[in-house]
RNA sequence: GCUCGGAUGGUGGAACUGGUAGACACGCAGGACUUAAAAUCCUGUUCGCCCUAAAGCGAGUGCGGGUUCGAUUCCCGCUCCGAGUACCA
């Protein structure tokens, strides 16, 4: 029979999920590998072509690992809470986990028919209470722990307790909040309960804290700074302020060293590298005070951070935020008025505007004056909004001829600019930032080199109590609380208005049903209309939800040991499985779900749960696929009105017309097909058309794929017309894995024609099943074993798409020979199988093996002594350019080629006489004579 | 502005450590089969020149230089496109 994809496709699916064929389990015996897809959201709309991209390419590395010796662990679940699921619930009021479910039930479908070797028992959804029972669980470990710099790990809070008993504040070096209290052992012991809670609360790797938010009014919840996007949310898009609430934070900066040391142990895209390298943004300089003439509010100095200590004679003023805490007190009577109405001017600037106009120079004088700690000079403070209130102390020290934007300030407001190094040139023009050089104007370094003057001065700060080397990180602690209603319940409640968590038998403290998915009256999250949901029927729970992102940061344990109901996973399973060996997913999630993921991970295995210090060995981006739209262009008439003829793309010129996207699933190759055209809308019906050489040939742009442009391709439709096998190949043979392209199914058929060919291989004229035992000659064995080697050198790059050409070349090869071995197809059929499963498990039944052994088979041993040859048709060039082919005896020597070639009467005529100079010869390669 | 990635025929792309540029496929053109169409198969297809044709000659991997017997590949300088990031002191 001619290849029925169908009937293959679906038996082979069944067979598959009847026998649980890819059902995996510890097995000791077996080398363990680990290979992760990024799980979907499962969105409304289902899945488009570009989705299954990434799960074609791990399938195929999953299922050829298999047939290389390995346990290979596949998953798959649903990352099934989140927001659009939710406003679809406030539209129409289904509760969110019906829409959810019959979401998943569309993906599931859509993922079952790409025959996939997913394990489906170990299945994760992270809005299963089952599954956030340990999300929840997560979360109380977070909160009960403290980060020990002394031991660089998490411990848990009762050592930070033993340390208040034994020594008091003194004896704790942790990360923490800036406003903790400094007292001793016999203090800690006369502090009321509450006030040890409170101050334990600014200790806690999950705290409760007043903090500036990334407010969202439309979505009615506050967002980390990864879902903001210039201002607007990245989910909607929508308006995004800033807000001053008290917030869940997750003290994610107290792993921020090892979050950026850990990159160096990873192979992972350098991309990717570099964004979480920026978003930690390390820098190493100085925190130096700068003593006020006159304290003010309880306060004494100005503490600045820099990078250029050694710039500090340059010093020609201090600039603060002005939302910095001491500026009202800094203002002088005689500067108030200036100064408020700046303030005011630069608070009516949205964080857009205040972005976009970086070039403009502003501020305004205080009035106060500080004194420079290395020579006593006065320094006036200034307040700019160059100058951010979130970064480092708030307050910069300007230096105009080592910094630009200090120059530019100085040189505006007419402040003196200093030179500090004498290799600094052209400081009237534009500050030099050079390190080179000796220091002058200096007092104590001058003469002294870059790095000997900032080590010389940090001590002598240091010494004097006045500044101290630091390094500051650009990264905030997340925020992890959301005012929304389908996430994770966080399990703590409050008494006397303090959080305590849940005992750990509550759990999972289910999400309550509620009657609107809407805030209150009062203006509390939708958690607030639940009624009656008390902890132990007193206690008022935590009303907001968790982020998006808590589910996703521990899943991949999960999926080691799915259904365990006792630990989110068993120790066991943890040391069989290790970590992810290999994760493919899109780029998107750099800095959001990659970074909160390596944190978790690091804090579970401080407290000795996991044993791994980062999750994800290797990780590869799948590249985006856009879309591809088509157009038709619709003659307009002198009045501007849409008429009802549509003119060809090359001769739209000669009109006046307006571009309609018209759906790519009616057009072919960029010819429209007239009368699916005419019936795709009604309006359309009577369509008269301008054609050009008898076709209709529309217009073609480059756009994200969306239902509003008439350019999502659904796999079903493929499937349905091609199978599985094509689209997954074809997939693959689009291009390499990590590129950006657009979808363009022109092409299919080439892929489609080369199953068809690789299956009548097998057959005769008549389509019946047929091969030969016979002995394979030399040349099929060579197409053989160059496949061999080349598929399994092209999985270990992960370059799928070179290895869809060469199958087709092999397919090529063999049919020209008229291969039907079953030496060679047999072979073939398994390297084959991981790209095509249905079409190799069908023909390895045909051939007379046990059903469903295909999975079972190893990958073939590659001989390199069938690909040896006797001789090799090199290229001849004349001084480097190709000339002709000559065939010559690969055991030749030099001097014996050289000889051969020369005494070629073709080669002699390319030489037109000249006498060579020298001849390069490179065995197996290139013949080249310099003349 | 900074960081990263990219640019190869009409199209997607190949060329893995410097060694025959354009594999493989799409599209297109021509042909076979057919009453016809579809499907299938065969041939050609980087460009230019020359030509009935065979053959030949020249140019050619974004642009300009360099290293080398030899460069899509390495180095220097630029142009354009894409992504991320942005007053981070």
């Amino acid at each position: 029979m001619d290849y029925q994809f169908k009937d293959i496709e679906q038996r082979w699916q069944q067979f598959w999920a009847e026998k649980q064929t890819f059902r995996v389990t510890e097995d000791a015996s077996k080398p363990k590998y680990y290979v992760l897809d990024m799980f979907p959201y499962p969105s409304g709309a289902g899945l488009h072509v570009g989705h299954p991209l990434g799960y074609i390419a791990s399938d195929i590395f999953s299922r050829y690992k298999r047939l290389k010796g390995f346990n290979v662990l596949h998953p798959m679940g649903y990352d099934s809470f989140g927001l659009p699921a939710e406003q679809y619930a406030i539209q129409t009021g289904q509760h969110p986990a019906i829409t959810t479910e019959s979401n998943i039930a569309t993906y599931r479908r859509q993922l079952d028919r790409l025959g996939f070797s997913f394990d489906w028992s170990r299945e994760v959804r992270t809005s299963d209470p089952g599954y956030y029972k340990w999300t929840q669980w997560i979360f109380m470990q977070l909160f009960n722990s403290w980060y020990n710099l002394e031991t660089d790990r998490a411990e848990d809070i009762t050592t930070l307790i033993e340390k208040f008993n034994a020594a008091g504040s003194a004896g704790v070096k942790a990360v923490c909040d800036d406003d903790v209290r400094n007292f001793l052992p016999t203090d800690w012991a006369a502090f009321s309960q509450d006030e040890k809670q409170e101050e334990l609360l600014k200790y806690r790797l999950t705290y409760l804290r007043e903090s500036t938010v990334n407010w969202c009014a439309a979505l009615g919840t506050v967002l980390a700074n990864d879902e903001v996007k210039d201002g607007f949310s990245e989910r909607g898009g929508y308006p995004v302020e800033q807000k001053k609430m008290m917030q869940w934070s997750m003290r994610i900066t107290a792993y921020a060293e090892r979050l950026l040391k850990g990159l160096d142990m990873i192979d992972w895209p350098e991309p990717v590298k570099e964004m979480q390298r920026n978003w930690i943004g390390k820098s190493t300089g100085a925190s130096v005070r700068f003593m006020l003439e006159i304290p003010v509010g309880g306060q004494s100095f100005i503490e600045v951070f820099t990078t250029r200590v050694d710039t500090i004679y340059g010093v020609s003023y201090l600039v603060l935020a002005p939302e910095h805490e001491l500026v009202p007190a800094l203002t002088t009577v005689a500067q108030r008025e200036e100064v408020e109405a700046y303030i005011a001017r630069t608070r009516k600037k949205s964080e857009l505007d205040r972005m976009a106009d970086t070039k403009t120079v502003s501020g305004a004088f205080t009035g106060s004056y500080v004194v420079n700690p290395v020579n006593g000079e006065k320094v006036p403070v200034w307040i700019a909004d160059y100058v951010l209130a979130g970064y480092g102390t708030g307050a910069v020290m300007g230096v105009p001829s080592g910094d630009q934007r200090d120059w530019l300030f100085a040189t505006h407001f007419n402040l003196p600019i200093v030179q500090v190094l004498d290799a600094q040139v052209n400081i009237r023009e534009q500050a030099d930032a050079t390190k080179e050089g000796t220091y002058i104007n200096s007092g104590m370094i001058n003469g002294m080199v870059y790095k000997d003057a900032v080590s010389y001065l940090n001590s002598w700060l240091e010494e004097k109590g006045l500044g101290k080397a630091k390094i500051n990180y650009r990264m905030r602690d997340a925020i992890f609380g959301r005012q929304r209603y389908w996430g994770e319940p966080i399990p703590v409640y409050f008494k006397e208005g303090l959080p305590y968590l849940l005992a750990e038998p509550e759990l999972p403290l289910v999400l309550p049903e509620i009657d609107k998915y809407l805030p209150t009256e009062t203006g509390e999250p939708p958690l607030g209309r639940a009624t009656g949901w008390k902890h132990q029927g007193g206690h008022e729970y935590e009303l907001s939800t968790m982020p998006g992102w808590a589910g996703s940061s521990w899943y991949w344990y999960r999926y080691m040991d799915a259904r365990n109901p006792d630990a989110f996973a068993s120790k066991a399973a943890i040391e069989y499985w290790q970590a992810v060996d290999l994760y493919i997913g899109g780029s998107e999630h750099a800095t959001g779900h990659l970074l909160y993921s390596r944190f978790w991970n690091k804090f579970l295995k401080d407290l000795g749960y996991v044993q791994e210090e980062e999750p994800f060995k290797k990780l590869i981006n799948q590249g985006m696929i856009q879309g591809r739209s088509n157009f038709v262009y619709r003659v307009v008439d002198a009045d501007g009105r849409g008429t009802n003829t549509f003119v060809s793309a090359g001769l739209r010129n000669g009109y006046q017309t307006s571009a309609i996207h018209v759906d790519v699933n009616i057009v072919n190759n960029d010819v429209l097909d007239l009368e699916r055209f005419k019936a795709w809308r009604e309006d359309f019906r009577d369509a008269e058309f301008v054609l050009e050489e008898g076709k209709y040939v529309c217009g073609v742009e480059i756009e994200k794929m969306s239902k509003s442009k008439y350019n999502v391709v659904n796999p079903d439709d493929l499937i349905e017309r091609y199978g599985a096998d094509t689209l997954r190949m074809y997939e693959m043979f689009l291009g390499p894995l990590e590129q950006s392209k657009p979808w363009n199914t022109n092409g299919i058929e080439g892929v489609f024609k080369f199953l068809r060919k690789f299956w009548r291989l097998f057959h005769d004229e008549n389509w019946n099943f047929q091969v030969s035992d016979a002995q394979p000659s030399p040349a099929e064995l060579k197409s053989l074993h160059k496949i061999i080697k080349k598929v399994q050198d092209d999985i270990d790059r992960f370059s799928f798409n070179t290895s869809v050409s060469s199958f087709m070349i092999a397919v090529n090869e063999l049919t020209e020979l008229k291969c039907n071995k079953r030496a060679v197809l047999q072979e073939l059929v398994v390297i084959l199988s991981p790209y095509a499963p249905h079409i190799c498990e069908e023909l390895w039944s045909l051939l007379g093996h046990e059903e469903g052994s295909l999975t079972q088979v190893s990958y073939p041993e590659f001989n390199p002594a069938y690909l040896q040859e006797a001789s090799f048709s090199y290229p001849i060039s004349v001084n480097g350019k190709m000339k002709m082919n000559l065939d010559i005896a690969l055991d030749l020597s030099q001097q014996q080629v050289e000889e051969t070639v020369l005494a070629n009467e073709q080669v002699q005529k390319y030489l037109e006489g000249r006498p060579h100079k020298k001849i390069i010869f490179v065995k197996g390669k290139i013949v080249n004579i310099v003349v």
